[in-house]
Parts: C-alpha cells; sequence; structure tokens
DNA sequence: ATGGAATATGTCAATACTGACATGGTGTCA
DNA sequence: TGACACCATGTCAGTATTGACATATTCCAT
C-alpha cells in the first residue's frame, strides 16, 4: 500500500537527492520532495531576503517559530500547503511560486555533505 | 469586504458562510483557492486526455473514485499535495505542473453561449 | 422507459498536519 | 563570563485530510 511506500519515507528522514538503493521512490513522490525542497529553500531565501526572524514570519502566517523552522528545514510533517501558503504571505505571487515548482532540481550546486560538527 | 473576490469562491464551492463580515479572507488565501481551483481542473483535462476514468486514476494513486471526484471538484477536503501527487501519477512534468500553478486566473474565456431551445 | 457506467455527495475511523510549548544549540555583544 | 537573539528539534492534543464505503445523480446506449 501507499503507507508502507509513505514509511520508507520517514524512515529516510526525506533524503531523497541520495540514491536510494534500497528506498525505491517513485518518480511521483520523489518529484513531490524536490518540490517540497524548493518551496522550503524559496521560503527561507524570501524570508531573509526582508530581513525577517522566523518569528516574525510565524506570526505573519498565523503559527509559531518551530513550524517556521521546519517549513525551511523541510521537515516531513509540513504540507506543501503550508509551504505554499508562507510563500504567498511572504508576498509571493502566483507566478513566481509557479516558477519555483516548476524549477528544475538545483543546477547541481556541489550539493554539500553534511558536515557533522564533531566537538573540538 | 470584496465582494466579488467572495462571490467567485462561493461559486466555487468554498463555503466562507454568510457570516462573511468578520470572516476576512486574505489575498494569500483566496490565491491558494484559485491555485486549487486550477490544479483541479488540470487534473480533469489530463485525465480525461488519458481517457481514463475516476476509479482507474483512483486506483493509480492508490485511492478511491469518490476521492478523485472531489480532487476534481476542488473539494475543500482535498489537500494540495493531493492535487499535485495525481498531476505527477498521470505525467505531468515539474514545468507542467508549476506552470499551472503560476497561470493567472482563467481569462474568462467567454464560453459559447449554447443556444438553449428553451421548451417553447 | 431500463440498465449500466461514470461521476457526485455524505459519512466515518485512521492517519497526517497543525500550533503551541519546552528545550537545546549557536553566535554575538558587552 | 553572562545575557540575549535566532534557529533547530521533540512532544502533544486538537484539527484537517485520507481512503473506503454507501448512495445519489447524470448520461448514454438499447
Amino acid at each position: 500500500m501507499k503507507a508502507s511506500k509513505q514509511k520508507k519515507l520517514e524512515a529516510a528522514g526525506w533524503k531523497v537527492g541520495t540514491a536510494s538503493e534500497f528506498l525505491e521512490l517513485s518518480d511521483a513522490e520523489s518529484m513531490l520532495v524536490n518540490m517540497k525542497l524548493a518551496l522550503a529553500k524559496e521560503v527561507r531565501e524570501l524570508r531573509l531576503s526582508k530581513k525577517m526572524t522566523q518569528n516574525e514570519l510565524a506570526r505573519l502566517i498565523g503559527s509559531s517559530q518551530s513550524r517556521v523552522a521546519k517549513l525551511e528545514t523541510a521537515d516531513h510533517s509540513v504540507s506543501m500547503e503550508l509551504l505554499v501558503r508562507s510563500l504567498a504571505v511572504l508576498g509571493a505571487s502566483r507566478a513566481q511560486i509557479g516558477k519555483v515548482v516548476g524549477a528544475k532540481k538545483t543546477p547541481a550546486k556541489q550539493m554539500s555533505q553534511k558536515k557533522r560538527t564533531v566537538k573540538s
């Protein structure tokens, strides 16, 4: 069923770009995930460009700082709806949002390999 | 409050309720609604273009016929996520979906008024 | 008409998403 | 050093969304 797949997604913590050898993501689903990542990134960029804090944006969309943080990190607990709503509230036009949605994956900007800060 | 906006929303089945006097619809929210309407319309068109039945699409997305019906009528009980997922499963590319999301409202395509032979 | 296929609408238990809160981490300034 | 602002993460109870099912409606053949 679909639930099983969802479960696998969660287990993977939304890790997507990374080859999912044993994690078979359907095209549609990986597309969804990538869209969310793009939207999340855009939210952060738009917010920062307006020199806003997460708390301020939270108030603006009637939510809390923690949720905004999750939004921007594309946490698995945030819906596409909330992502888009946030962009809208930040003043993004439909055209702008459509552009983000339709944009291809990050142009190979050499994905940074999540460094582990090892308590030096 | 903007009566025109409310009218359109109500026409689309989005209950704004009679108590709309204190129910302020933000621009962001009406934008969300319009996006959903556009996505719903696209789902139906794509499905029909593939000569599929709602039931077939339902199986394809792991859902039921009733939900697909609600999807296509932009019922308030369907999320943006499901709408986009449906388009993806129907084979739409990110670019295509982005186009729908970013598209301006239907330019009032003056439907040709089919002459109604009214009883007479 | 009658039947059947496609679509629409209502309901419901299960699950997903939500805002709020607590708490921890990091950087900065004095 | 401490105090403070900002961001991340975990949890939880309330709400929204889900698939499934029943049923109604529309449409098109026969």
